[in-house]
DNA sequence: GAAATATACTTGATTAGTCAAGTAAATATT
DNA sequence: AATATTTACTTGACTAATCAAGTATATTTC
């Protein structure tokens, strides 16, 4: 295989890959109410030690626009699953983090979303799953 | 690091990855008017060696819905990319091949991605892309 | 060989996101 | 201090996909 030819397999591979398994996850996680993309955000949020964050910065860590982060804040707020913040320094801003209720879905979900993740790299061993993390890293 | 958020550290990360490495690709294609997903479908396509595929394989091998495809082929037809192949054999089939347009697209598209490819893995050694690639096909 | 079931696909309704344009507040420029 | 620019966010219009239901053909069962 020319060099090329195992970039270009590497990078479809991996899309191929990241699809399934956002599936399988979101299919598990709808027993919980929300989506793949709901469960990220969370996440995100309980790895900033359940502090407001602006919506600006969950944009970029997640790898989507500001109107995306809108429109999927919207419907969990609304769910009171994640409560406005305001920031006194900056009126622009609307900042986000956990409700009560919030956190504790995300806990219930979060032993879900470990057991289906182990299912599916459950074809790799411990330090396979460390090799392939740090090479993700390494790329992104 | 627990086993468990290692798996979820995983897949979260492999997500976050993806969908970055497809916005890139997107974005590159788009110089040839075609979306990441276009470009998956000629590809797939190429690599049947050129012959009329079904539908439904097409789906599967994209990890699609049946529904999407049929969506996703429609504009490609009305733009002479691919052609509707009749199956004498299965009047149900509507299959479907690359056209001369559409395997000369591929061919300029490919050149492109690959490029992009190169530059968006190229924090890895070659060694590396092939191992995270083996990895990529044990978990899927 | 007729009836039941399964398969391949399409369509309508919905959802999750995008981009471009708009608003309001903060920051920089002069 | 007034003006210009940038930043944070929202909204309207659109796109790409999904699912559920429908249609037509093929296959299985009796």
């Amino acid at each position: 295989m020319s060099n090329e030819s195992l970039d270009a397999s590497l990078v479809i591979k991996n899309a191929l890959l990241a699809s399934s398994l956002s599936k399988r996850a979101g299919t598990r996680l709808s027993m919980h109410g929300i989506s793949f993309t709901e469960y990220l955000v969370m996440d995100y949020l309980a790895s900033s030690d359940f502090k407001a964050v602006a919506r600006i910065e969950l944009a970029e860590s997640m790898g989507m626009s500001a109107s995306g982060i809108t429109r999927l804040i919207a419907p969990m707020e609304k769910n009171h699953l994640i409560e406005k913040v305001v920031n006194p320094r900056d009126a622009r801003q609307s900042l986000v983090k956990l409700s009560d209720t919030g956190e504790r879905l995300y806990g219930e979900a979060k032993v879900s979303f470990e057991q289906i993740a182990k299912e599916m790299v459950g074809g790799l061993s411990k330090a396979q799953k460390e090799k392939m993390l740090e090479l993700c890293s390494k790329v992104f």
